[in-house]
Order: C-alpha cells, then sequence, then structure tokens
DNA sequence: TGCCATCATTTGTCCGGTCATTTAAGGTTG
DNA sequence: CAACCTTAAATGACCGGACAAATGATGGCA
C-alpha cells in the first residue's frame, strides 16, 4: 500500500473513532505533514479522498471540517444521466409553443421556488413521443437570466437545454431536486394535451443546481394523470452487519 | 479559471469534436506538457478530471485511453435509511380504520401490481403529523400472507411496519419501488381527510422487496393535492468510480 | 519457433519549493 | 460602535524533479 493510503486509513480509522469532533477542526496539512513525516503533496492527496468520501469538507482560509464518522449511504437510487430523469420508454421530441422573458410574479415565484422580480428565459411547449406523436406533457423551461444567451445557441438543437448550458458556460450540475405534486388540469393545457380540463394531473418541477444555492435551471411538467406515473427505484448497497469499511 | 481547468475543457472539447478516436490513444502526459507548456502536475490534474468523468481510462505503463466523447455523469439519491422515503417534515403517526384480509380483484391488482386472487392483509387508516394532529394522507398497508402472522406483533408498535417485518422474518429489504400517479380523490378518503372529493390527489405506491421477485409489502398514500408534495434530490458523483475506504 | 530477459515508455507516487486566493482575527479609524 | 485595513494562516495552484511500478516491444537463446 502506498504512503497516502496508509495515511487515509489511518485518518479514516481515527475519524471513525471520534478523535476528532463532528463540525469541528480537523488537523491543517502542515500539522500532517509533521506528524507522519509525508511531504504536503501526499497529505493532500490522502485529505482529497477523505474529502470525496464525504467525511471532510475543506476550505481556503479557512482549514478542514469534520463531517460525518462514515460514510453512510444504505439505499440509493443511481441514473447514468439526468435523461434517466425522465423515465419515459422512448425518445421525445420538444415542440416549442412560446419563447420569451418573464418577470417573475407572486403565483410563479410561490411553484419556481425563486424571488419575485427576477427575469427568467422562459420556453414552453409540449412533449411528444417520438415514435408515434403522442402529447405526454406540457412543459416549461426556465432559464436564469445570466444565461440567457443560450436563446441564439437553441434554434434546431435537440440535445436538452441543460447540456447546451454546460457545455456553452461549462456548468457542472452538482444537484438536481424534484418535486412532484397533484394539480388540476389547466385549461389551456388541456386543450394543447387534449386531456380533460380540471382532470387530476401531475406536476414536476425539477430544479438544476450548479454549485450555487440558486438553480440555473427550471423546469416545469404537467402531465394528464391517466397517461403518465412517476416512478423510482431504490437499491440498498450495504450489508446489514458490514462495517468494516478499514 | 485556473490552469487546469482550462486544459481540461479544451481537451474535453477537443474529445468531444471526435479529434480523438474512441478506443485509442491519448497524447501522453509529456506530450501535453509540451503542447500546452505547463507542469505535468497541470496536466494530471486535468487528464484526473476527465477520467473522473468517464471520458478517459489510465493505465500505468500502457497510457491513456479515449473511452466516450461525451461525459456520462452518475447522479445518485443516497437514504441513510427507509425513513427517508416519508420526506415530511416532522413525525407522524397511523390511526388504524380497518384491519383484514383481503382477496385481490381486477381493480386493486392492477393498483398493487401483483395477481389476481391473492390473498394480502389490509390495513388502512389514517397518517397524521403527531405534532398538530393534521391528517396528511389516507394509508392503505398490504402485507403478503405468509408474513400475516405480523399482525398479532402489531399491537401497539409505532415502528414502521417493514421494520417489524424485518425483525420478525429476518427480511432485509433489497430494494423499494416507488410510483407516484395523480388521482381524482375518492368519496370516503375525501371525507376522513376532510377534504375535497375529485380534488387532483397523490397517490404514492410503495412496494417493498427482500431478494423476491414479489414485494412482501405494499403500500398506498393518498394524499390531497393542496397537502403534500413528493420531493427528492440528485447528487452528482464526482468520480465513476466509487471512492474506496482504505 | 517459442520462451524469457531486457529495456524504453508511460503512468503512479512522492519529494521539495513558490506564489495565489480565501478566510478569520485583530487593530485602527472615523 | 461600526466600518475598514492589515496581517497571519490555511488551502489551492503550479513548478521542477526523482524514483517506482506496470506495460509492451525488442532481441537473444534454447
Amino acid at each position: 500500500m502506498t504512503r497516502y493510503q496508509e495515511l487515509r486509513q489511518t485518518l479514516n480509522d481515527e475519524i471513525a473513532a471520534g478523535v476528532f469532533e463532528i463540525g469541528g477542526k480537523f488537523p491543517t496539512e502542515f500539522e500532517l505533514c509533521e506528524r507522519f513525516g509525508v511531504s504536503r503533496h501526499t497529505v493532500r492527496e490522502a485529505l482529497r479522498a477523505l474529502e470525496d468520501n464525504g467525511l471532510l469538507s475543506r476550505q481556503a482560509g479557512s482549514g478542514t471540517t469534520v463531517l460525518a464518522r462514515k460514510a453512510t449511504a444504505l439505499y440509493t437510487q443511481t441514473l447514468d444521466s439526468l435523461a434517466g430523469l425522465f423515465d419515459y420508454a422512448t425518445d421525445t421530441v420538444f415542440e416549442k409553443r412560446h419563447e420569451g422573458f418573464v418577470t417573475i410574479r407572486e403565483r410563479l415565484a410561490e411553484t419556481l421556488g425563486c424571488s419575485i422580480g427576477e427575469r427568467w428565459l422562459r420556453f414552453a411547449g409540449l412533449r411528444r413521443l417520438a415514435t408515434n406523436g403522442i402529447a405526454i406533457c406540457w412543459t416549461e423551461i426556465f432559464v436564469a437570466e445570466p444565461y440567457s444567451a443560450i436563446r441564439s445557441a437553441l434554434g434546431d438543437a435537440t440535445d436538452p437545454i441543460y447540456e447546451l448550458l454546460q457545455r456553452q458556460f461549462d456548468l457542472e450540475i452538482s444537484e438536481v431536486e424534484q418535486r412532484i405534486s397533484a394539480i388540476s388540469m389547466p385549461i389551456e393545457i388541456a386543450q394543447a394535451l387534449e386531456a380533460e380540463t380540471h382532470a387530476p394531473a401531475l406536476l414536476v418541477r425539477r430544479r438544476y443546481f450548479a454549485g450555487s444555492a440558486n438553480p440555473f435551471e427550471v423546469t416545469l411538467s404537467i402531465h394528464p394523470g391517466d397517461r403518465y406515473a412517476h416512478t423510482q427505484r431504490l437499491h440498498r448497497d450495504r450489508k446489514r452487519k458490514a462495517p468494516s469499511t478499514g
């Protein structure tokens, strides 16, 4: 085993044993260099692994903080791509009906989860199955103003907007929040979807984050209740008596 | 932006543009050092990021291989326990209204996802917030017949039924499937919940598996659309291969 | 020909150092 | 007292170098 691997295991064990208080400060890189007689590079490599495991948090100027005793994830849902969020059987196409800037008012602020007065670029339209053209849902896509320049890059693109945003602005989606609620199908949307007005519908809101506390994109999808159900599966990935992580 | 970030983006773009053949060799670290006039450390940091994104594969002695044109990120939802499935803000209590065996007929077979003629033990009732007693949902719990002995063990237990089942029958829940759809609030349930009849409601079906292809427990929850929304968060995994703990 | 030792290549590990950026703390000033 | 400035300390970025380990090709030998 290499030095930084040994160091990582040693520190991992000490954290698990409760040597350091959770939320408290971890020794600095120089202190660890002295204590273990290794270079700063070796220490940083070990700390990096512990940070990846979610045990530590590091901040320039502030230092290293202990986040947890051990990595705990008992049940996980894994998606190979964000396309997995849209658990449709086949490919879909977006049929744009509206495009333009909106200024958020009270109603929309609540549903989108953003602040009143903000300006967002909005696309709205139908999403259809590519195979037979059946309309699955009404979709509204909101892009935060700083990124509204993608509007020109859209054109004939068939990629999801978050993919275009990632490329053009070098964003890395760090988190996606998905919120599902039941609403009554609005009249205009019912017409576009050829669905029954005021019938129960599924409202799916997805907020895309890239590091910041505010999302850079928010999408709303309204599905007729009889055409779509959201399904997810969670797998257990650790045995009951498993610990002995090191 | 730092140098290795710029380098990462440049190489990322070149890979995406098809400059390198998939499965073919990528330039060596030294070649990249010369070409971009940076140190090996900077190159390695950029390559590391590309490897984490699943674009490259590196092998000591052999070199670097191109795996894909586009980054295929992994997004995971992690739960420390199954209690995380119920994303209520506070504790809840179950108020039992019905208890007994049912034989599955056509309608129920479809909603539960089981076969006609099967016998299940059924509990039905209200779930209330422990703090203020507000009814959140109508809940129906179905336990497969082989485990119906749990009925006697229930009594005053406040634990979730899947916990009791796990203990009494030494089951280990391996998978949970959650299905969310929008329905119209049925009359009887609307009355019990003091909600509006035929208003949009959220139907959450959870099926609990323990190795077998058939669930040992299925629960249905019907939430008034204006009282509850289901929320889940997905995090991007920084690395495709799980970081080892040592 | 088939096998094995050798060697050059490439990535992995580790060392030393320097400067930049971020943060918290302390002191100064209006 | 609040706002600002300075300073120290910590992590982040970057450089140059050295050796280790893995790999694949080369060439000699039975």
